[in-house]
DNA sequence: GAATGATTGTTCAAATTCGAACGACCGGCT
DNA sequence: AGCCGGTCGTTCGAATTTGAACAATCATTC
């Protein structure tokens, strides 16, 4: 049974679960970073991105790409990280136009503090609801979506929480 | 290879895409309903869950509910709605505290001129970048992961044009 | 080496989001 | 009837998001 643009009832339903689901798991990660680590989604985002780059640093608008947030955005959140004291702003060597974020000490710690909690949650509302099949068949499934969205292989890479 | 929280890297990238790419559909999604039809896409939400109840009409707890939104953020978004003439808001018959919010004959128009359009971008988006088992995987990934995080069967529902 | 078009990051106004506080009303109880 | 904890929807302020505009700098071309 399909509608005037050919997209049946199950299809609807799918698109409206995938909906469903990733806002209510981004509200409970966001809810659960605010209360233990006073951070929001994406300030965590920042900084797990920050960790994962080579001495944890990285221009605005590489920084900007990867969390897939506008640069606007990223220049406000980077500010409030900024005001906290976990990441410091300073001029590109090889570009004068440029600005690189880097984690502070206190944002290294405050990584390490935060990110166990973090996945935990994250194990526990996603991976542990699906069996293995499951899982490997979801991954197969976002891995095909993310390629025909362009998402880059650099967006979607592991982060490594280093201690 | 796992971290401090248990989370293989696998687990972890799988994670990050499905966050990517709900990001992305959802930015494509939010730019072409307003390309085309000057809508935001939790206003479209709002109408197409209003003209999927019978009559056109819900209860402002029942839509805020179904709609995966705050009472405060729907009442923002049916008052801008009202505005454009797309909702009307009257009160409830049998509850003096309750707002029912119904589609005018405009909103009707608004839905039945817009939803092809977006329809048939979910389809290029969403459906068609998934092989059929893929896509018959990810349904049930996604049925299990809402049913684990409490989505109910009203917040899921396929939602019907009617024409 | 000057000119030109693109890129970088910030700033601004406007729109949107959320939670807390609020007044109004419901329903059950006495 | 009167009370009382709970629900309904709105409003308020604060925080955040977005795109457009902007000055500064880059990089390519002439």
């Amino acid at each position: 049974m399909t509608d005037g643009a050919g997209l049946s009832d199950r299809e609807l339903r799918t698109w409206r679960t995938f909906l469903g689901v990733a806002t209510v798991l981004n509200q409970q990660v966001e809810q659960q970073l605010k209360d233990t680590a006073g951070l929001s989604h994406p300030q965590y985002e920042v900084l797990a991105r920050l960790s994962n780059a080579p001495d944890g640093e990285l221009r605005m608008t590489e920084l900007a790409g990867i969390a897939l947030t506008s640069k606007s955005g990223l220049s406000y959140q980077v500010a409030q990280l900024e005001k906290a004291g976990l990441v410091q702003r300073r001029p590109c060597a090889t570009d004068e136009r440029g600005i690189v974020a880097v984690l502070t000490e206190a944002g290294w710690a405050k990584l390490r503090e935060s990110a166990p909690n973090h996945l935990a949650l994250v194990r526990s509302a996603f991976v542990e609801s699906l069996s293995a099949n499951e899982f490997a068949a979801l991954t197969a499934a976002v891995d095909a979506l993310g390629t025909h969205l362009g998402l880059t292989g650099e967006t979607v890479t592991a982060l490594r929480v280093q201690s």
